[in-house]
DNA sequence: ATGAAAGTGTAGCCTAGGCTACATTGTGCA
DNA sequence: TGCACAATGTAGCCTAGGCTACACTTTCAT
C-alpha cells in the first residue's frame, strides 16, 4: 500500500501551478485506493470473530481455508493486524481480537448486513445480494450507510 | 495479483479431505481480491475515454493528475493495459482505446451511472453517491446491475 | 534556430499480499 | 512413551502498483 507519506509526487506540484485538474476525482481515486488496504483487514477481522464466537477459536488454518488462502499467506496478514493492533495472537495459540478489532468486526458486520439488505430490497437476488456485497461493503461511506438505514426503515 | 495458477495451495488440498468448510465464502473472497486488479483498468479506461472524448488526446501526465498519482505509475499501469490489449500508445503520441478497451470503458461508464442512480434513488446524497459509487461500481455483478435498472424503472 | 520548460520514458526501490518449500512445535493414539 | 501427523511458523520468490531520481524528446517562445 502507498506510504501516504514523501514531499508530494512532482504531478501534485505541478498541480498547483495548473488549473484546478479535476482533484475531486484524483481524492475518490486515493480512496478508492487505500480503501483496498482496509478490506482485507476487514474480512479478517470479521471471520476471526466469526470463529471465536462459534468455535471459540480461530487457527490461522481454519482462517485460511475459510479464505482460500495459504496458511502461509494468512498467518501474514494477521501479523499486518497484530502491527496495527487488530489482534493478539502468541505462537501455536490461536488469534484473538483487541478491542479495536472487536470494534472493527462489529461495524464490518452491520454494513455487511445492511447492505445486503439493501441489494434484496432492490430487487436484486439473494445469492448476488450476498456476493456483491462481500466486495461493496468496504467502499460505503457512513452517509450512504445512512440512507440505506432509513431507506430499508421505509420500505417496513 | 494472485498468477491464478499452481497445482493448488496446500490448504485447497487439505480441504478435499475435510468438511465443506465454506468453499462459498472462499470463492466470493477470491472474486474480491481479483475484482481489484479489473478495477484499476476500468479507472484507467474510463478515464482515458472521457480524455479522448473531451480534448481529443490523453496524455500520461493528463491522466497521472487526475487520478492524483505519479506520471510514472501512470505511465506503468497504461504498460499494462497495452499488455492487456485495452490499449495502445506509442512513445511520445499519447493513448488510444483498442477495441476491447472501448467496450470496457463504456460497460464501465454505464455501471457507474447506474450505480450513482440507484444510490440517489435510495436517498444516498450527490457528492457521497458520486464518491462511493466510483468505489462500489467495480463489484456491481451483472445480475446485480440489471436489479438495479428494473429498480431505477419501477422509480419513474 | 535554439535553448528552456514540459512531457515522457526508464531504472531502481518499497510494501502488500499471494505462493511454495522447508523447519519447528503440539498432540493424539498405538 | 514415543512417534506420526497436523498445525504453525519462517524464508524466499513473484507481481502489482506506488514513488523518486534521472535521462531523453518535443515544443514553443524568443
Amino acid at each position: 500500500m502507498p506510504p501516504e507519506s514523501a514531499p508530494i509526487p512532482d504531478s501534485a506540484a505541478a498541480e498547483d501551478k495548473r488549473l484546478p485538474a479535476e482533484p475531486t476525482q484524483a481524492k475518490r481515486f486515493g480512496k478508492t485506493r487505500t480503501a483496498q488496504s482496509t478490506a482485507l483487514a476487514e474480512d479478517y477481522v470479521e471471520l476471526i470473530a466469526d470463529l471465536l464466537a462459534t468455535g471459540g477459536e480461530a487457527r490461522p488454518t481454519d482462517i485460511a481455508r475459510r479464505l482460500g488462502v495459504s496458511h502461509a499467506s494468512a498467518i501474514k496478514t494477521i501479523a499486518r493486524l497484530k502491527r496495527e493492533g487488530l489482534a493478539t495472537a502468541r505462537p501455536y495459540r490461536g488469534v484473538f481480537l483487541t478491542e479495536a478489532g472487536e470494534k472493527l468486526a462489529i461495524r464490518a458486520k452491520v454494513r455487511h448486513r445492511l447492505v445486503v439488505d439493501l441489494l434484496r430490497a432492490v430487487g436484486v437476488p439473494a445469492e448476488a445480494a450476498e456476493q456483491d456485497a462481500e466486495g461493496i461493503e468496504h467502499h460505503v461511506s457512513d452517509l450512504t450507510l445512512a440512507a440505506f438505514s432509513r431507506f430499508l426503515e421505509g420500505c417496513k
